[in-house]
DNA sequence: TAGTGTGAATGGATTCACAGCC
DNA sequence: GGCTGTGAATCCATTCACACTA
C-alpha cells in the first residue's frame, strides 16, 4: 500500500509481462532460480533492465543467488493484478471472434470467457466453443451479463467502421477495459483501450526488410 | 537514395503505420488536407510529434496548409515499403491461422496470402478459404514455393511448444520476416520478428484497472 | 564469488519555441 | 492567420558502476 502508483513507465509495465511469460518457461524447465541477467538475455535485454524495472516495485531478489522463480512469478502476477481470476467477454463473434474464443491460452492464464456477443441477428444464438459452449446473445443483454458476471474487460472483434460505437456501448455496459483488433484509432471514453492492428504489425517487418533504404 | 538508414528510431515507425491508418480514413471523408495538429489529436499526440517522426524522412508538408493527405498516403506507403504488394505465407492452420486465412484486411493493404502450411498431416490438403481458396501444404513444400512465390513474410499461428522451430524452418525457407501469434520470445536467426502476443496485451489492461494500487 | 539494488551518467525521444513560408 | 520544419531545451528511459549482501 501507500507508495505505489508514483507513475511507472509504460515500457516497464509492458515488460513485466514478458518477464512473467518468460518465468513461467523457466518454472516448466524446473529451474529453481533465475538472475537478472539470464532472464534479460534470453528476451534481448541487459541485466540493468531487468532490475530497475522490477525495482519499481519492491525489493525481490536475493543478492548472490538471483530471484526464486516461483516467487517473482507470484510477485509480478500481483501486481499486474493476474493473481485473481478476470471474467471477459467476446463481443464481435465473427471469423476472428470465434477463433479467438477457442484460444486455450486465455484460461490458463486465469482470463475466463463468459459470454459472447454480436449485433448481427443471424448470429445471434448461434453457438461458440471456447473452454465451455457458449450461446452468441444480443448486444441488448451486455450491461445485464457484466453486473452479473463482474466482467470488467471485453475482447472487441468487429468491423472498423462499427468500433467505436461498440466501444461506446462496451464502456456504457460497465466494462472497464478493451482489447480491440480493429484496425482504426478508437477514442478511449474513460476506458482502458489496448489495441492489435495486424496489418500495422506486418508494415513494421516490410520497413525493417525494405524500408529505409531501397535493400 | 543516400541518406536512408540514418538510424530511425523505432517508435517513430510505428506511429508511421497509424498515421497511415489515419490518413486512410480522413482520405474516405473526402478531406484533401490535414494539419499535424488535427493528425495529431486524432491519435492523442501532439502536432511536434507528427512533425517530427516525418522529419526523420523528408519534407513533405505545405506551410500555412498542412499535408495534402492523398500525398502523404503515398510517402508513407513509400517509406514503410507497401507501396508495392507482399506476398506472404501462414503457417498453421489451426483455428487461428484459419480465421487470419479469411481476415480481408491484409489483401487490402496489399498483402497477399499466397499459401498455407501446415506440420499436421491431418490437416495437410485440407481447403481454407481466403480471399481465394488456398490448399494446405506440408512444411517440405515452403522452400519451393518461397522461391516461387517470391514471398518474403511469414504470419506464423502456431503452438508455442513448437514455434522456434518453426520459426527456423521459415527463415530456412528463405522468408526474411515472421509476424509471430505464438506466446513465446523468438530467438530471430537473422530474421525480423513482430510478436502478438495476447495475453500480454490483456494484462497491460488488467495492471491499468487493478494494478498499482488494489482499487 | 555471484548477484541484487540504486544513485549517477548517458543517451534518446518528446516538447518547446520560433524562423520562415503560404 | 495558419502551418511547417527544426534547433534548443526538457524530459524520460536505459545503462553504468559500485556499495552491499548472502
Amino acid at each position: 500500500m501507500s507508495k505505489s502508483q508514483h507513475n511507472i513507465p509504460t515500457p516497464a509495465v509492458r515488460r513485466l509481462s514478458l518477464y512473467l511469460r518468460q518465468l513461467d518457461a523457466i518454472l516448466a524447465n524446473d529451474q529453481k532460480t533465475v538472475s537478472s541477467r539470464q532472464l534479460g538475455e534470453s528476451l534481448g535485454m541487459t541485466d540493468a533492465q531487468v532490475r530497475k524495472d522490477l525495482a519499481h516495485f519492491g525489493q525481490f531478489g536475493h543478492p548472490g543467488i538471483g530471484y526464486r522463480v516461483d516467487e517473482l512469478i507470484a510477485r509480478i502476477r500481483c501486481i499486474l493484478g493476474t493473481d485473481r481470476p478476470w471474467n471477459i467477454l467476446l463481443v464481435g463473434a465473427g471469423n476472428l471472434g470465434r477463433a479467438l474464443a477457442s484460444y486455450r491460452g486465455f484460461a490458463h492464464k486465469g482470463f475466463h470467457l463468459v459470454a459472447v456477443f454480436d449485433s448481427d441477428p443471424g448470429i445471434v444464438a448461434q453457438t461458440i466453443r471456447g473452454d465451455t459452449p457458449l450461446v452468441v446473445q444480443p448486444m441488448s443483454e451486455m450491461a445485464r451479463i457484466v453486473k452479473k458476471m463482474d466482467a470488467r474487460l471485453a475482447v472487441m472483434a468487429v468491423p472498423a467502421d462499427a468500433a467505436q460505437e461498440v466501444a461506446d456501448q462496451i464502456r456504457a455496459a460497465g466494462v472497464q477495459g478493451i482489447l480491440n483488433f480493429a484496425p482504426i484509432a478508437i477514442q478511449p471514453n474513460d476506458c482502458a483501450i489496448a489495441s492489435v492492428d495486424l496489418t500495422v504489425h506486418l508494415e513494421q517487418l516490410t520497413f525493417q526488410i525494405a524500408g529505409g533504404d531501397t535493400a
